[in-house]
DNA sequence: CGGGTACTTGACAATGGTCAAGTGTGGTGG
DNA sequence: CCACCACACTTGACCATTGTCAAGTACCCG
């Protein structure tokens, strides 16, 4: 397929002037790399910011004895490593491939230019920035006011919606890392996925949960305290 | 002072065309409220955003039983609650004022016209989000990464540097609000400080801290740059 | 089939939250 | 000017949740 009718299916690229999606192919840079490849580091300058066309891509953070927070994992069409182009020059997180992934990157000059003569396109990164404070806004939320089954449950939730699979949901990333999604541990969520089994609220086979009381796992997420 | 005049001092606003700075005078809506006034609440539908003149405004979350984890303090020429202009109708948070405060309120309709005229509003718009999400992104690597304690020494380095008061730091929030804002309780906070002042890292009198020992304080923080 | 990674399980420790009871302290009204 | 009240903060005893460390098992890929 062509680079001109990817960016086109692209929301962040929507309703821009035709003119100014050519100019963009012109500076686009296509990439494709293998599953565990860094993107680019916290810290490190950045010059432009990237879309995921196929795979994904973590951004996390590690603290400085080794353990992982992912703030989001990004899909076909979504944006990242953007902040840096408007506020300070060096990326607050990291970045990695979770799988083989194609990726376009867009160097900051270019980009910014057509930032100024196409206010569509400023709008739609408005909004891509909006939806991703939302995004973060709700992680702070579970982080700091829920404990971890609700998060857990909540996930379990989110997913079987997102999937319209309301019986059963698949995971589409490993433990270890939905562990580091829902800021714990991969021993931490085993146990938890454990006594939610134990109580009859799910069925763990491999990557595959069923969700056998849908209604206690949505009352767990709304935060209360239950028996844990 | 002229409403037109306070508005050319807000970084927001840096850059715009005097004919639509003009415009933004009209549609401002001007007010002024008491201290522990509601803004707006979490899932409120938003009409607008809002900048604060003078004052200080807290925007937060609550937990089902009430904690409360403070995401930012707005001060004078800072913008909050622009996450619904973009994305989604409803604010994601909470906001009240911890003190008398001047506030301009921006219609949502009228703002978003504007935005589409004047390029640099959107590019100071887009800056703006960005600080946000970095921001955000710290908050979270705090929360989920450090402990308390490192909070702790990272927020008062943090004043440290920003009043550049190298020995001694005055808090600018009552202690209550600041355990919030570490996402912690008041009772855990002085404990803390409690512990610090043993450790002859600091000294405690009501407000105001002594920095005994920036070093350690510094490790302890690890990296330092916290963005309150 | 072998080797490495991912995941699970157990015993333990510690961080931080809960509950309850003080101790200021500032502001208001008598 | 002082007494009092409300509210912010402190302190202590306790315990729930979650992380650490150390093995052990399952499972996927070559």
């Amino acid at each position: 397929m062509r680079i001109r009718d990817l960016m086109g299916q692209m929301p962040l690229f929507h309703g821009l002037q035709e003119q100014h999606l050519e100019e963009l192919t012109d500076i686009v840079v296509d990439q494709t790399l293998g599953r565990g490849q860094t993107i680019f580091s916290g810290g490190d300058e950045a010059s432009g910011f990237y879309v995921v066309v196929s795979g994904k891509v973590k951004v996390f953070m590690l603290s400085p004895d080794g353990k992982e927070q992912i703030l989001h994992i990004f899909g076909p069409g979504e944006a990242f490593g953007e902040v840096p182009m408007f506020a300070g020059g060096h990326f607050p997180a990291s970045a990695e491939t979770l799988e083989k992934s194609r990726i376009f990157f867009f160097p900051r000059r270019d980009f910014l230019a057509l930032l100024h003569k196409d206010p569509s396109l400023a709008v739609n990164m408005l909004a891509t920035l909006s939806r991703m404070l939302r995004q973060l806004t709700r992680l702070i939320e579970n982080l700091s006011l829920k404990e971890v089954p609700s998060r857990l449950a909540a996930y379990l939730i989110f997913l079987s919606d997102r999937d319209k699979t309301p019986e059963e949901v698949e995971l589409d990333i490993a433990k270890g890392q939905l562990a580091s999604l829902l800021g714990t541990i991969p021993e931490t969520l085993s146990r938890i996925l454990n006594k939610m089994s134990s109580q009859g609220l799910i069925e763990v086979q491999g990557r595959r949960i069923r969700l056998l009381d849908r209604q206690t796992l949505a009352e767990m997420s709304e935060g209360g305290k239950f028996l844990f």
